[in-house]
DNA sequence: CCGCATCCCCAAAGATACTG
DNA sequence: CAGTATCTTTGGGGATGCGG
């Protein structure tokens, strides 16, 4: 892509990852690395010869980058740089705006493995530094557990949240703390739902 | 462009303003609404066709709004709706990012009025929560003031920082407190060069 | 099978000219 | 001033090929 020439650090990054693609590739490394194939599976219509030019262009960026796999893997696979990583607060702002107006999810919305911890990475861990939540959602498991997420439920939650995806997206985006079954500590449910008012959308 | 059919706060963010051009026309209507003349001028490489399509997708995606000016004026503006207001966090943090790999400003970087301030809210203002701290750069003037940007020099700030922008860049970016002039207390403007150290550039 | 490179087609970007 | 119309060029999407 032509870039903008200006000396602006907001044009700047958008040389870098402004492109399409892009910021949907880096979330997918945000988890760990992948390799070529994982890429083009999780980026469903990136087609092969897009991915390898950003995988490219991301490279070159200093935003990515290839690592061979010791023998006998032989692949090779894509990592984060530290620059890269680095663009985990650009993704949660975007997330956190991007849940303004995404509205509730498809019934038949197909959440593949380690998806919640994800949700809950990029959405809602910074406003929450010191509960200590369980989540139970479709049979999925994780916790809040002081400002990090981690998988499973935590033996000592303050509050357990139980409920499908739509019930999850009415108790944390909508705001309606009715939504889904709490067990424990109402309160401190209550409370995280409180520090996420702000951005929280409004009728269209 | 076509959407990227996720279930994902990102995609859908990025399906409204990931498109090129899109967050620097944002970018431009963070400070007052502006005319399509004003937008086409500032956009330098932004063709008139492209502007217009960006201007009408922004409108349909909420975004931005126009509005007509009442007579005599007779023109109409873009301006951000609430929702388009709702991303300063993400040009911000974009802002902070691009700051890492953007390098010092060219020798002959033009300075177009009111650029410190708008400068001083994207990239620095939100790790500033206390300071009073005048800035006097290339001889425009903006000051910090207890987390937000204001115009002019304030009469009791507790420091004033006079330089050139690359002074400022050695100065906040790369965190050489000798890089600039420092009147008054050199401690309160130490303590926001080190709120900013995080994310500083790494040599590439 | 994995990791691309090539080819074709079309949609969108860039540049320029022109109009209400 | 605020766009629309037209033309050319670039890049994305989809399918396929091909070496390791």
């Amino acid at each position: 892509m032509k870039p903008y020439n200006q000396y602006c650090p907001v044009a700047h990054a958008l040389d870098l990852v402004g492109e399409r693609w892009s910021l949907l590739l880096v979330r997918e490394l945000q988890h760990g690395p992948l390799r070529y194939s994982d890429l083009h599976e999780r980026l469903e219509g990136c087609s092969t010869n897009v991915l390898a030019t950003r995988l490219k262009d991301l490279e070159a960026g200093g935003v990515i980058a290839r690592r061979k796999l010791p023998p006998p893997a032989g692949s090779s696979v894509y990592e984060l740089t530290e620059e890269g990583a680095a663009l985990a607060p650009v993704l949660a702002s975007l997330a956190r705006w991007g849940l303004r107006s995404l509205g509730p999810p498809p019934e038949d919305l197909e959440t593949p493995s380690g998806w919640l911890e994800k949700a809950l990475r990029t959405t809602v861990v910074a406003y929450a530094p010191e509960a200590r939540i369980g989540f139970d959602v479709s049979g999925e498991h994780a916790s809040l557990d002081r400002g990090s997420v981690v998988p499973g439920l935590l033996e000592d939650a303050e509050a357990v949240v139980t409920g499908t995806p739509q019930d999850i997206y009415c108790l944390l985006v909508e705001g309606d703390i009715g939504a889904a079954e709490i067990e424990g500590d109402r309160a401190v449910v209550a409370e995280l739902v409180e520090a996420l008012a702000p951005g929280r959308p409004v009728a269209p």
